[in-house]
DNA sequence: CGGATTTGTGGAACCGGTTCCCTACCCGGT
DNA sequence: ACCGGGTAGGGAACCGGTTCCACAAATCCG
């Protein structure tokens, strides 16, 4: 394994030379800078990113931190982030963070304390205040995309609007029996991207003077996948004398469950059954589902590029402003909803 | 930021007893170690991953390869890896790696052949030999899960074997109008996943007498997913004269597109077409689907422990051995497959 | 009881870069 | 001829750990 001294002493300069030839930084001649450059070429010279961190302090290694790889706005993020960190020269060290439980804890107190990342992207969880200050304390900004993050800037859709948006569509449409299927976990912490959603529900319902139909509450709770969905959607729509004409699924695979329950149990969609999801999942096309559009992938992608500003000059000085604007929604109608049966 | 300077000077020792008492290597009385940890406790010390790993060469960091993360076989086996990965204290640094071009040199020549991992797995892509020999010739182990990598160790189910297996059931049940419907890049690598499952395929056809239904070759291929299934699947069997009475799709996800194409056609499944799969999708036992089963994440685990083997001793000395068991698969009959229609 | 281990600790080199500081030259301006 | 600033490049310190080596004290063993 050549070092940086093997390409100095065959290009016949100093370190310090053979340093500022190869990361372009401070004053060399260019004839100089081709030497090394060729020499360093020649004995397959590669710098030790190890040493290089180690006096710099950077890592250009971002931590992302994600409670699903295998749900379809997660993966997104996911790979939208992915491909924008490995364009700016990133790496990007993937943090499983499942619910809870003291797997979370070494997450932060072991991995991300440590100081291998420059920053932090928090997708979809809420983290408490002890877990942003691991990170924080430790000089690196964290972002929080979607879900909460107290003291962090935060990047996200209004949840809230966009799921009063839903609910206004089946409103509109006449529907006046409309249950919400939310993501389980609506309760927890107060501020979450699901508590945001019933609450944009709820908004819409109470302005119409609509009472929602279903548990006690007006609000069910379903699993966040297509099976959760499903039979989520059986036990809803199970009991025939007190059927909803219309459903708002805080999630397109929520939707899908739905659909497939409802097809299960002889019950048309749309005709007899409207159903609106969320997300704009690559599905929902082909399976005409109405739903609210948000971009993850571009959401990753946005993330990323706000990190790599941070990064970029100030360093510490990280903008909590930039948490302002809400990031883009749009209400898709497919074939899934139309007018209430009369 | 204390360094272990700092947390020596306070518990009154040197630099390196207080690194041995931290790091468990070395002799040091035990009195001495409780006092080094409590003065290292006190002072918040956090150990730098970067100096250690520029004097010990170790990084406790895996690359994982992959072509995609949101294809629910690739995120099962992601998902596995990083767990498996995270109890070994080990971190997960991601390449999601688009099919070709020139981001993928990047990955190889930029990403990956710069020190920051210990060992790279691969999972379900086709290395060539130039891209085997960047890693290994840096002498980071380097793990094939499914796809193949020339000259490096390898971890695969039999896919042959196993799509062989799913045409058998399909002749047992006494089909004989039978269509493949491959994953697209069936051509690409010849000793490739796709191209043994196709192999598979036409062993048993061409055992049974049969010949496969479909294009000229006997093969169609389809993008691998549920949209892909769906418009191959209407293609197959747009034709009511030349119509198959069983398919066999080289993933789960193209088979839900087939079932949703079979539905618009109104032919049903199984009665008019049989159904068969590969994968065992989360959501195939919820539509009935007849499927052989592997089990990424418990691949994405094999995988990972497979790799800490090869870190934890003999290092440099990869047993290219362990690559002889092929993995675990199994034929799940559902709903999906029944008898041939007479 | 003396030599051979075993145990415990400190000093210093080292991993491989980056950066600070100092010197030197060249050039333009006066 | 002298001075100042821009350009080039070398020497050495430094980042923060780990590890080799030397040395001392304690323990063991016949």
């Amino acid at each position: 394994m050549p070092a940086i001294g093997d390409v100095a002493r065959l290009a016949g300069v100093s370190k310090s030379t053979a340093s500022r030839a190869l990361s372009g930084r401070g004053y060399v001649a260019e004839e100089t800078r081709l030497r090394v450059e060729e020499a360093a070429q020649r004995i397959g010279y590669i710098a030790s990113p190890d040493a290089a961190s180690l006096v710099t302090g950077r890592t250009k290694n971002v931590g992302v931190v994600i409670p699903f790889v295998n749900r379809w706005f997660f993966g997104e993020v996911l790979e939208g982030a992915e491909r924008a960190l490995l364009s700016a020269g990133y790496d990007l060290t993937l943090y499983n963070l499942a619910i809870g439980g003291p797997e979370r804890d070494r997450v932060f107190d072991f991995f991300l304390a440590r100081k291998r990342v420059d920053a932090v992207i928090a997708v979809g969880v809420d983290l408490d205040e002890r877990e942003v200050d691991t990170i924080t304390s430790r000089g690196k900004p964290i972002l929080a995309l979607g879900g909460t993050a107290p003291g962090a800037p935060r990047l996200a859709i209004d949840d809230r609007a966009a799921a009063g948006l839903a609910t206004q569509h089946l409103i509109q449409l006449g529907h006046t029996r409309i249950a919400h299927l939310a993501g389980a976990g609506a309760g927890s912490a107060a501020r979450s991207v699901q508590a945001m959603r019933t609450a944009g529900f709820q908004d819409r319902m109470s302005a119409a003077g609509l009472v929602p139909v279903g548990e006690p509450s007006g609000v069910i709770e379903a699993d966040m996948t297509l099976p959760g969905g499903y039979s989520a959607g059986l036990q809803l729509l199970g009991h025939p004398g007190a059927r909803p004409t219309a459903v708002f699924a805080a999630s397109d695979e929520i939707a899908f469950g739905v659909m497939r329950a409802a097809e299960r149990l002889g019950i048309a969609v749309p005709s007899a059954l409207s159903i609106i999801g969320f997300d704009g999942h690559e599905h929902a096309e082909l399976f005409g589902l109405t739903t609210i559009e948000q971009y993850p992938e571009e959401q990753g992608r946005l993330a990323v590029e706000t990190v790599m500003e941070w990064l970029g000059e100030g360093y510490g000085e990280v903008d909590l402003a930039t948490a302002g604007v809400p990031l883009a929604t749009r209400l898709v109608v497919r074939s899934s909803t139309t007018a209430a049966p009369r």
